[in-house]
DNA sequence: CTGAAAGCGCTAACAG
DNA sequence: CTGTTAGCGCTTTCAG
């Protein structure tokens, strides 16, 4: 395939890339020398490892990371296990991962299920053999899907969701406070009457939240009507959704937490559409703290976790588990509110 | 490391993971026929292909993607170098190349160079030799940065930005088709002083932007102050920074285009701040069509570009490079206007 | 301190 | 159709 039209020096054209031979040669030592100079694992003599860093300069040479990989064991590359990139909160988790990954000198394998419960387990399959280890953002968290890959010896980190599995890390903000501090400010706001926009049963983060939520209620005073607290899907059209329910059911409603930050932004305009003011008739806290919930109008109310923090902890579990130092533990991220113009009335 | 628990069958512990040897020892065949009967490389006769697969299937067997790779040549993975996937933009595009990868049964290395050049080539020299091609959304497109590359034999398709490198494919949009139309539209709407917010002078879709919107306006008997034309970041705090800078001239001002939807929200906030009502003393005009656009109020007008289109033309292009069919070619992408609210007058 | 040689797990010639 | 053998490019014993 690759050829070299005649009378062209081509420096390295002949056999494709060059190779760690063809430093050693150059330089006048044994492939393992160049090894060594290059890699510094065991010592060699100054003078040659400068040939050596000569010769693999001007020959523009590039380690072959598959076979220092199959050498090694080590792949060089972690795995990141989102639903959905174009979900400003995984964007960001993605972002903060990738530059983590990037000063570790590990590249980075994107896998996006698009909330395929399947496709997760397919990619989680296949990352066994490429990948270092494993940040998991599931879909369907579930001890059954996550311990075989944990006893196949892959390090793995839980992140988002409250699940602990035996050798596995876990990162997860403290979704109940969030809830509780959700409810708190509904009350202190003036909501009487409240409705939860949560999330799939599949994952406990969204029980977590709603427990918070009906226990701050509680705290205070009021409950939650247990047909007021409607299931859907963690994304904006699952937040119209959720508000069209809750205002279906033609009971009073003037104070709604939504689970996630994109839902509450739905519901900001579903509720918009249906003629109902934010947060003049109905007040809408959001749950993440992503950077568009600043760019709506109104602004957005929410609970803020720590996205950057739960994406660099997750990490740094996740490389002390690569390196073997010690067990994996259970990281709980604390959450604060943030009140914007969602719930502040006049 | 691994150890097994005295009295514990462990179907697969002891070497660690299952290897082809092992499957082919258990099936009592060679390693060949292992190997041929599970790639379907060459003929095997029905029975062992069904012993193989059902030993394979027992031990759980997973083919080493490493040495699959260095024997064949073939990664099973392609690079994707963008700026930053906190951009809407690059989060879709992001969303349609890792679903065609998986659909092609190949795997995504995403790097995200956050707009430095430095670190877009410390990318692109890695992803050489470990990626089979890359799609490349630079952040400074420049022939002495790619055809090196190209030369080292990388597939390689230039995405976003007109940049055309022999042996390299290229896809983007009728950048200058886009500027036009938006300059006909402001125009129609009933602008009469208008400005630019472009981009970074290293982008040339930044200059073909620009080029359109002049030559729209000449068209329409309207010209562009070339200090109405202000280059700053293709983000929403450029476009802040933009319309600012904009209005400090104290020029009459009232129909924008912003060369990226970012900086179009950008703007729309930062004149929301300053008192100018959009649109009705201002028409501000988007360039992306990013699901965003639909989501500020007023809503976003926008030209729109084919985000899927481009994220998928730009994959097969890569995908046949990689195949060995035939030369690259440049495709140019169709635009269209949006119109929503934010040029339209009552 | 340096070199020769043995593989990592897999596929692709080569023989049978 | 099946088995034996030789590497892919690198690191890492093992001798010198």
């Amino acid at each position: 395939m690759v050829k070299s039209p005649a009378g062209v020096p081509a420096p390295d054209d002949p056999s494709g890339p060059v190779r760690l031979a063809d430093v050693a040669r150059h330089a006048g030592v044994s492939v393992s020398t160049a090894s060594n100079a290059l890699t510094g694992n065991r010592a060699v003599s100054a003078p040659l490892i400068e040939r050596v860093l000569a010769s693999a300069a001007e020959l523009g040479y590039r380690r072959n990371e598959l076979a220092h990989s199959l050498r090694t064991g080590r792949r060089h590359a972690i795995g990141l296990v989102i639903p959905d990139v174009t979900n400003p909160f995984f964007a960001e988790i993605v972002s903060v991962v990738e530059e983590c990954a990037h000063e570790a000198g590990l590249s980075l394998t994107l896998c996006n299920t698009g909330f395929d419960p399947e496709r997760e387990a397919a990619y989680l399959a296949r990352l066994v053999t490429s990948a270092d280890g494993v940040l998991l953002f599931s879909t369907a968290p579930s001890e059954r899907t996550v311990r075989p890959l944990v006893e196949m010896g892959l390090p793995l980190v839980m992140c988002d969701e409250p699940l602990v599995v035996a050798g596995a890390g876990t990162v997860h903000s403290d979704n109940a406070a969030g809830g509780r501090l959700a409810a708190h400010h509904l009350v202190d706001a003036g909501a009487t009457s409240f409705g939860l926009i949560s999330g799939p049963a599949t994952l406990p983060s969204a029980g977590e939240r709603r427990r918070g939520f009906e226990q701050g209620l509680a705290e205070r005073g009021h409950r939650l009507d247990p047909d007021a607290c409607v299931a859907v899907s963690y994304s904006l059209d699952g937040g119209r959704e959720g508000i069209r329910r809750l205002l279906a059911r033609d009971c009073p409603l003037d104070g709604v937490l939504a689970s996630t930050d994109m839902q509450a932004i739905g519901a900001l305009f579903e509720a918009a559409d249906r003629g109902r003011k934010v947060p003049d008739d109905l007040l809408i806290c959001g749950f993440d703290g992503i950077g568009w919930s600043d760019r709506t109008r109104p602004t957005l109310s929410t609970v803020q976790q720590d996205i950057a923090g739960m994406a660099r902890t997750g990490f740094e579990m996740l490389a002390s588990m690569v390196a073997g130092d010690g067990q994996p533990g259970v990281r709980t991220l604390p959450v604060s509110l943030v009140v914007r113009e969602s719930t502040s009335r006049a």
